[in-house]
DNA sequence: ATTAGCACTATCAGCTGATGAGTGCTAATA
DNA sequence: TATTAGCACTCATCAGCTGATAGTGCTAAT
């Protein structure tokens, strides 16, 4: 698996005028979903050049590889390279309007949205309605995250729920069996003695160093220690399920602009296994800003017919996830772009706010 | 909004002849997807009938109202009302292979479902693979289940982790705001106050209470006891959101036999509304054992193209919730009822089994 | 009561010619 | 020399026609 596809080149220099032209013809492929002919870029480009001059043109860019026709007479569509042009050269981040800014934080700044999961859920959500396409959010590694606090709760005299609570807001719950019967009291020591100790740590860090307490002489530690090491351990073997949270599947199978269902099937597919798309969306170079692959840049076959504009999230500290959508190469960059990128602002922003909101 | 459409009526008395011909149809529609005709229906039936003799009785049960067809010279295919037939006179509650019953117990007994959210998405997620088709499950009310333990965790000086574990395993977290800065020792004392006054009781009737106690003379309680009540009541403020996990959608899409694609989009509109769903997976007249509703029988209109076979599950003492799926109404009845049978049993006993190791 | 025979009908695949959108090339033009 | 008008050509699409197929309903014969 040599990761031969990178980044399509538009080093090349082109003129001008043929800039304007090929501007032009992708334009019009976003708006109309339809090949555009010479005739019709002559009227709506108003440079005055006839269709036979712009045929010229079209034809210099066939043979740069920046459009294709998709049978002889059809009228040309731009090619993943053309639209590496767009996105590198002609996209200025246009400001969202102040009424969409406003949806977004309302979105989400909900009431009863306390806790991260259920954020990140309604967010997911929110970006999938705003673009109609597929939205995809990672959520937060539990594995890096700094332990707030951690809680044995007994359930019965075979059961203790553990409660683990991160710095940036996630809870996750466990239930652990026992063999002996421990007391609530004795429960509470270890929860404190666990939370003086790994307090501010994350949680692959506190794994790491139980695992070293065990292997340590064990005359060294009384009966409590033992037994809050040994529950620890339980505690913190938490399956590091990659959660991944899609929402707008739908609009792959009904929007007129994924027009193969074949390649929609093939997503599908993808999307039922979440560590794929995990890795899909964590697997970054850059480290800041909005990434965008096109076409054939994506790694993953089934994508290669589609766009995908992704971004970052963070707390003051960290990188935590990534949020981003799958759309066809011809959707609305010009909109999409500076959409996802507010979402992610938005959303390190309110993650901020309540992981700060700790002592 | 009269609820009109109730149960297709199949009273009528139809000779035995005639109905293992009608019964032939639906069988053969089943099986092929295609509309059955006269002559190869002669020949599978292997009654020693003409297709010109099963031509006249096709024509008495299309009459009856058993068949239609789709235009002039297709072959009939089985009507609502002969499914219902067919499910209520023919169908006999196959057994399941030993296989597929192991196949099932194996996936619901799996490691690291101590909770049952965790149980209830996998069983969704297997009911919708062995079926092929949506499967839904509602997830039972938190508002009727019965409290286990309730913790507060301090996580700040403005917030406080609510943690409430239920009788059946469910664990419920939700971070309340403070005003006062209250010390985790004083939570701990409403911990136990709490937990105290409230075991084994309903959140429901936990909220009537506490709300009850909030109305009395405000004199008579003292400064612990009334912020305990104050805490509790944020605490079981919680919104009942409505859980359904829903798998499978896929398949609407891509399964031949759901040929319309406009209803499949009916559909996938409908599962956005968590709610509805729910109400449609709860609303359930009898008691007891599997519910089959096909075609007009479902009040919902874009399901009236599908059958819904759902069974409720339950713990040792109460119902909890509902599982089943959606299918085309020519779905194979004679393994699809006991399948969802099946499964709903495994899911009540393992959910009872661990709702009963609780002291 | 059953069945053979026949007329009727709808769908489907394959073919046809007309239409139209679009190209490429060439020669004329500014 | 760059641009453009003109023309021939290509190909997809669509309506209309065809025969083949698979089904029915009806009637008369068994």
């Amino acid at each position: 698996m040599s990761k031969t596809v990178q980044r399509l080149e538009t080093k090349e220099s082109i003129d001008e005028r043929t800039q304007r032209v090929l501007r032009g013809i992708i334009e019009g492929y976003i708006t109309s979903n339809e090949p555009v002919g010479s005739r019709s870029l002559s009227k709506t480009l108003e440079m005055g050049l006839s269709p036979a001059t712009i045929r010229n043109i079209m034809s210099d860019l066939s043979d740069m590889g920046f459009l294709m026709q998709l049978h002889t007479s059809a009228g040309r569509i731009p090619t993943d390279k053309a639209y590496r042009f767009y996105v590198d050269q002609v996209v200025v981040a246009n400001q969202l309007t102040r009424k969409l800014q406003k949806r977004i934080q309302e979105a989400t700044q909900e009431g009863g949205m306390n806790q991260v999961e259920d954020l990140l859920i309604s967010t997911t959500r929110l970006l999938a309605g705003l673009t109609q396409f597929v939205c995809l959010t990672s959520s937060p590694r539990v594995e890096t995250s700094i332990l707030r606090r951690i809680e044995f709760i007994r359930l019965s005299s075979q059961q203790i729920l553990v409660v683990l609570v991160t710095r940036n807001g996630q809870v996750r719950n466990k239930i652990i069996a026992t063999t002996e019967d421990l007391s609530q009291d004795f429960l509470n020591t270890v929860t404190s003695f666990l939370n003086k100790q790994f307090h501010n740590r994350s949680l692959h860090e506190i794994r790491q160093q139980i695992l070293e307490s065990m292997v340590e002489d064990k005359e060294r530690y009384d009966r409590l220690l033992a037994q809050a090491v040994r529950l620890g351990k339980k505690a913190f073997e938490l399956e590091d399920a990659p959660e991944v949270y899609i929402e707008g599947q739908h609009t792959l199978i009904f929007s007129e602009r994924f027009r193969n269902l074949n390649s929609a099937r093939g997503l599908m597919d993808a999307f039922e296994h979440k560590s794929m798309i995990m890795n899909l969306l964590d697997s970054t170079v850059e480290a800041d800003g909005i990434q965008i692959y096109i076409g054939v840049e994506n790694e993953l076959e089934s994508l290669q017919d589609c766009t995908m504009v992704k971004a970052q999230y963070s707390d003051q500290n960290n990188v935590l996830g990534t949020i981003g959508v799958i759309g066809p190469t011809n959707m609305d960059y010009q909109t999409v772009i500076p959409v996802v990128d507010f979402t992610a602002r938005i959303l390190s922003q309110t993650i901020t706010q309540q992981s700060s909101s700790c002592d």
